[in-house]
DNA sequence: GCTAAAAAACCGTCCAGACGGTATGTACTG
DNA sequence: CAGTACATACCGTCTGGACGGTTTTTTAGC
C-alpha cells in the first residue's frame, strides 16, 4: 500500500495534513483552521502544504471526501445481512454514530463532518446528496417514520458528541440505544409509509 | 423600560446590531460576520458598533445570550401545565424545534445558535450548561431514555432544518412527530431510570 | 428656565497583524 | 537531467480594533 522506498512518502504527508486539519477543527474550532496552523501541526511548511493542496478549499474538500468515504464504509460494514430488514440502513447509520469514541483520534473525523455541514451550505448540499442517494438505494426499508427517527436521533447523538453534551455520556447513550431497540422489538408502526422523498 | 424621550434610543440600536448580526450569519455564513458588515447592515458606523459592544466577542456574546434567552422562553411557554408529565421539558423542547419555520426571520435565530455551537467549543460549553441546568430542574421527568431520545431527535431535526436535509420536509416532519407521539401514547418504558446526570 | 459642563452616542480614519496565496530556491529521487 | 517534494521569503487583502473628533442628550448650577 505505501511505498517505503521513499524516505518521506508524500501520501503519508497528505494523510497527516488531513489528520491535523481535522484535529484542529474539532479541538480548537473552525477559526483555527488556517494554512499556517495545519502546516505547523503536520510539521510541514506552508509551501509544502500548498504543494499538495492547491489552496484552502482543496484541503477542505479533501478532508470532506475523506470523512464521508470513511463514514460510508463504516455504515456499509454495519449493515445487517438481511436486505429486507426494516430500517436496515438507518440502524446501521445509528450504530456507527453510537459506536464513535471521541477519545480515539480516528473517530473524531465525524465531528469534523458535523462542523463542516453546519458551517457551509455547499458541504451541506453534498452531504444531503449522499444521504438521499443512500435513502434511494434503501427506499424499501428506510422511509418509515421509525427509520427517519432513528437517523434523527443519530444526528442528535452526533451533535451531542461534538460538544460533550449531557446525552453523550456512555451510560446515557446505552440507555438511548436500548430504548430505541425496545421500540424496534415491539414492532409497532413500522409500516413503510409511501411518502415521496425530497422536499 | 425604554426611554422614548430619546430620539435615537441606544437600546434599539443594540437590538438592531444583534438582529443584523444574526441575519448575516444565517444568510451569508459565519465568515460574513465582520464588524463592518454588521455596522453597515445596521446603518451604524463601525465606531458606533464598537461603542455599544467592546469588540467582536462582546457582540457575539450578546447574540448568543439573546438567542438562548429566546429559546428558553419559547420552551418555557411550550411546557405542559402538569408538572409531573413524563418528559415534560423534552417534549416542549421538541415542540419548539419542530415549530420553527425557517422562512420567518425571527425564527432563524435558532440556526445562529447551531452555527455558533458547532464553530466554537466555548459556546458549546455554555449551551451544555443551559441544558444541564434545565435537566436538573426537570430531573424528575426528563431523565428517562424516552426524554433523551426526544431531545436527540429534536437536535437532529434542528440540524436537518439548517441544511435542508431529506427529513426536514413538512410531511417527513409530521410523520416523525406523529411517530414520537404514538410511542408516547403506548406509554411503554417511560419509567425514569435512576441514571446519574453529568458525564 | 437658562446655560454651561459632563457624559453618552456616534462617526471616519488609520494601523498592526493575520491570512491566503505566489514566486523562487533547493534537495532528493529515478 | 527531469520531476517531485518540499522550504523560504514575500505580497496584497482583509479585519479587528484603537483613536480622536463631533453631535446629541443629560445633569448641575443659578
Amino acid at each position: 500500500m505505501n511505498r517505503p522506498q521513499r524516505k518521506n512518502n508524500p501520501d503519508a504527508v497528505r494523510a497527516r495534513l488531513i489528520e491535523c486539519a481535522a484535529r484542529l477543527i474539532v479541538d480548537d474550532g473552525l477559526s483555527a483552521l488556517t494554512l499556517e496552523n495545519v502546516a505547523r501541526e503536520a510539521a510541514v511548511s506552508k509551501g509544502g502544504l500548498l504543494h499538495h493542496y492547491h489552496g484552502k478549499n482543496a484541503l477542505i474538500d479533501g478532508l470532506f471526501e475523506e470523512v464521508v468515504d470513511w463514514f460510508d464504509s463504516q455504515v456499509e460494514n454495519a449493515l445487517e445481512p438481511e436486505e429486507t430488514a426494516p430500517a436496515r440502513f438507518s440502524k446501521a447509520y445509528l450504530r456507527v454514530v453510537a459506536a464513535i469514541d471521541m477519545s480515539v483520534p480516528e473517530e473524531r473525523r465525524l465531528a469534523v463532518l458535523m462542523l463542516m455541514l453546519s458551517s457551509d451550505p455547499h458541504y451541506c448540499a453534498r452531504w444531503n446528496q449522499w444521504v438521499e442517494a443512500r435513502l434511494q438505494r434503501h427506499a424499501k426499508t428506510d422511509l418509515s417514520p421509525f427509520a427517519r427517527t432513528l437517523r434523527l436521533a443519530a444526528d442528535g447523538l452526533w451533535l451531542s458528541d461534538l460538544g460533550g453534551g449531557p446525552d453523550s455520556s456512555p451510560s446515557a447513550r446505552r440507555e438511548i440505544l436500548a430504548f430505541l431497540e425496545d421500540i424496534d422489538a415491539t414492532g409497532a408502526m413500522l409500516a413503510n409509509s409511501p411518502h415521496e422523498g425530497g422536499q
